[in-house]
DNA sequence: TTGACTCACGTACGAATGTACGTGTAGAAT
DNA sequence: ATTCTACACGTACATTCGTACGTGAGTCAA
């Protein structure tokens, strides 16, 4: 468990097409993030290669062109993330940010069963 | 609706603790801060100041003490943050880290009840 | 009235961040 | 053979962030 430097917003946004996409050159990710966004393609390498000096990516020449692949998984990420942010935001206090996602930020009909089944299902496991 | 910058990591930790504590001096809120933290005092005064700066806080003096209260709500400031953990980490989809909080993070059997209401509240609400 | 405290306020300063340009070069097209 | 493209790689640079110190001025105790 190497602990890495965190990943700063920008980092995010590139590392998450990473995951997405799988294995890729700097022009696939670059591809694969919204044109609304409006980032140069040398600031997508520049992401890359910064994700990779903080151990969140490996990369490879093939042929002439740079393979980046992610070396941290999405759940690490994201629980790192989530946690530093619900420490700062809630004091460390977990279910006021469900709430407020629940609450506050769109949830449709669909999302709402999903949810029961969740807890329908956390509540047998806990009860084991 | 004056679009304020947003708040970085440590400015928000205080604004969080200016909601909590409501009106308060520099010592109110560096001594709000768990010590554990280990932050000077004077840095507590620069994120006030950056807060206010911001557009975040206000300020006034009373005596010869300076006291900061907040200026956005807790709400808004979660919505915004929030939002932006969303597009940057989870592609704008919400519900992958509702999953996440309700999975990996520890929620306990209190929490499941909690949850159960708030969902059959939605539930009702959105049949309506 | 002389210290000891305690603030406000200005300032600092290196590191990280967001964003990108320029240069050299290896292939592709002509 | 020449020109065009598309990269890799190095570099840049203003801004923000995290963190804090120093100084001068009130305030309180002795």
């Amino acid at each position: 468990m190497v602990d890495r430097p965190a990943l700063s917003k920008g980092e995010m946004e590139v590392a998450r097409v990473l995951w997405d996409v799988g294995p890729a050159t700097v022009r696939q990710v670059f591809e694969a993030i919204p044109i609304e966004r409006k980032l140069e393609f040398s600031t997508v390498q520049t992401y890359l290669r910064r994700l990779e000096s903080k151990g969140h990516a490996n990369s490879k020449i093939d042929g002439r062109l740079r393979v980046y692949s992610a070396r941290t998984r999405p759940k690490t990420v994201i629980r790192e993330t989530v946690n530093d942010l619900v420490q700062r935001l809630f004091a460390g206090e977990t279910m006021p940010l469900v709430r407020h996602l629940i609450e506050d930020q769109g949830i449709d009909a669909n999302d709402i069963v999903e949810l029961k089944n969740l807890i329908n299902r956390l509540e047998k496991e806990g009860r084991k």
